[in-house]
DNA sequence: CTGAAAGCGCTTACAG
DNA sequence: CTGAAAGCGCTTACAG
């Protein structure tokens, strides 16, 4: 990096000050146009590059956002997390930001250490893809530098997060198997494990309220125990006809359970999912899920991010993008009869 | 990042030079004991944090290395490539470096468009993890800016690569299916995509010739087309007993496609994968796969990386990391009739 | 339109 | 052991 040319070689060369230099290439005003054209031909010339760094130093700005995925979540949904780590990066360019992706370590997590970027100030801010636990949470808060939750949120803490809109995806989702003549309809999933299946649940849960179809507790079945780890689902006794899982991976376990045990999809059993992810596609017959809008919704947490860079006061609270419904093979298309009688 | 406690701030508070207060807190000699202990007591009562950007600034270093994931990488083995990432991420930590991730689109790559963090000296040197083409790579190379190519190499231009033993690892597998009892096996890849998939096939080829198996045309079996898109994987007329396919995710698809014709894994057909990665998992039977060591490859590009800042001089050249067969469930075992058989 | 001065927060090299 | 001076490369605020 050193023995770059720099603005005040630029300046010596033509018999000016690097102030002008600085105007020029930063196209602002207080240069003539044609010194201005001048002086960024000399640059490219000589083949001059921005040194952000001196930049950072003079505004006491970093010019990056820390983007923090904590550990347990990696093993489970690494591509999706990626995706949106790029999305994400993306839309920090636009504002001339960069990203630095961690992985908050449990250790680290559970011990409240925070990231060595913040220590050292390597970045202005940081977005939390997957949910951390609240104490950490409030440690970064009480350092006021600003932080947006993506993808999770929590109510025993304020944060401004940015989640995709979980109970109206699953109450949606669920409308739509009540009319394909579901009733009969098991939700798959810890719904104590983060507040994202739970809200899943609860939309879920209002689909069959509006329906008046009553919620049965042998239809709430768990997927994983308190720790995350994934458990052998166990089916009730009497079989719903479909299942509406917390999520992709979980679709694809009942999907592969039931064949296992003579079922078919989406012949016998219908079967929906959350995310398209990877496990919509690769599961067979391939899911009809809920595409989280992760173009929107990166878009809106690097906004955030960077706005409250500028202004610290500002809050956006709880902010909610919709997705939408993948249709793909895994439920069952009904016959003309039972729509006509559930539209009664 | 502004108003924040300065080393001149912990300096005037106790009256000594902020020369002192920097020696005591890098733990550098030229202070007393006694005084060092106190400016480290000041610095965490009033909650200092170090200035990176002025670190930098001062040394001509931005302590930050680009990680280069080309776009046309990134659908295929997304997770793959995150956990290179984050292995990188873990050792770049132990040279008090943090990584960029930047996606390299299709688009830049055609049009030699370095990355945003090259023009704006944002990173000290670059880890190039999936294949990129050899024009771009050059461009790269006479910016004289530090490049470590991961996970692939080229031939047509002098570049520092760490890659996994493709070869010997492809060439062990094989050796492990001819030792099951196996001598009509298939190679599945297309061998002019990639050099990894090249070298893979030799080392195919090399436990071939070894046991003095002859190569057959139609036992070499395609993958994808030419821009990496994957086709329909045509099985010749007389088929091989074993396929040995050039990563996971295609041995997944040979393992669907040989069960939709009604054919069992591994009693009729043994398959073996590469990479270890999540397809080798989801195959039903899992996977017997050469795992790639992740963990030792980033740390070597990592350690390339930084001492080729120090000395831009150095080069490494092609540096191989070995993997190791993981035994899972897709290879039949051999009765021991065979075994002893083989090994006379 | 152009530029001299000061400063961002640290570190290095040197003097005492 | 301690510190004054200079400088890293820019930008801002101000003077001309």
């Amino acid at each position: 990096m050193r023995n770059n040319v720099t603005m005040r070689d630029i300046a010596n060369k033509i018999g000016v000050s690097s102030v002008t230099v600085s105007k020029a290439l930063n196209d602002k005003e207080g240069v003539s146009e044609e010194l201005r054209l001048k002086i960024q031909g000399i640059a490219s010339e000589l083949g001059y590059r921005f040194n952000s760094t001196a930049k950072s130093m003079k505004e006491g700005l970093a010019y990056n956002i820390g983007v923090i995925i904590p550990e347990h979540f990696i093993g489970e949904t690494q591509s999706f997390y990626l995706s949106f780590y790029q999305e994400i990066t993306k839309h920090l360019q636009r504002y001339n930001y960069y990203g630095i992706l961690q992985t908050l370590s449990s250790h680290d997590e559970k011990n409240l250490v925070l990231p060595g970027t913040y220590y050292e100030n390597k970045v202005d801010g940081f977005i939390i893809l997957g949910q951390i636990g609240n104490e950490y949470l409030n440690v970064l808060k009480e350092k006021e530098i600003p932080v947006i939750c993506l993808d999770f949120y929590t109510d025993q803490t304020e944060v401004d997060c940015v989640i995709t809109d979980n109970f109206y995806g699953m109450y949606e989702i669920t409308n739509h198997l009540v009319k394909q003549g579901h009733k009969d309809i098991a939700f798959v999933g810890n719904i104590y494990f983060t507040s994202s299946i739970q809200d899943r649940y609860l939309g879920y849960y209002k689909s069959l309220l509006e329906h008046r179809i009553s919620l049965k507790d042998q239809f709430i079945i768990n997927d994983r125990d308190d720790k995350g780890a994934f458990v052998d689902i166990e089916l009730p006794d009497t079989l719903p006809t479909a299942f509406v899982c917390n999520c992709d991976q979980v679709a694809y376990n009942v999907i592969t359970k039931l064949q296992s045990q003579g079922h078919r999809v989406p012949e016998d059993f219908s079967v929906v999912g959350f995310d398209n992810d990877i496990y919509s596609r690769i599961s067979s017959p391939q899911l009809t899920t809920v595409q989280v809008d992760m173009a929107e919704m990166s878009k809106a947490a690097v906004k955030f991010v960077v706005e409250k860079v500028k202004n610290p006061l500002k809050t956006y609270g709880r902010v909610l993008v919709r997705g939408n419904i993948i249709h793909r093979d895994s439920v069952k298309k009904n016959d003309q009869k039972q729509l006509v009688s559930d539209k009664t």
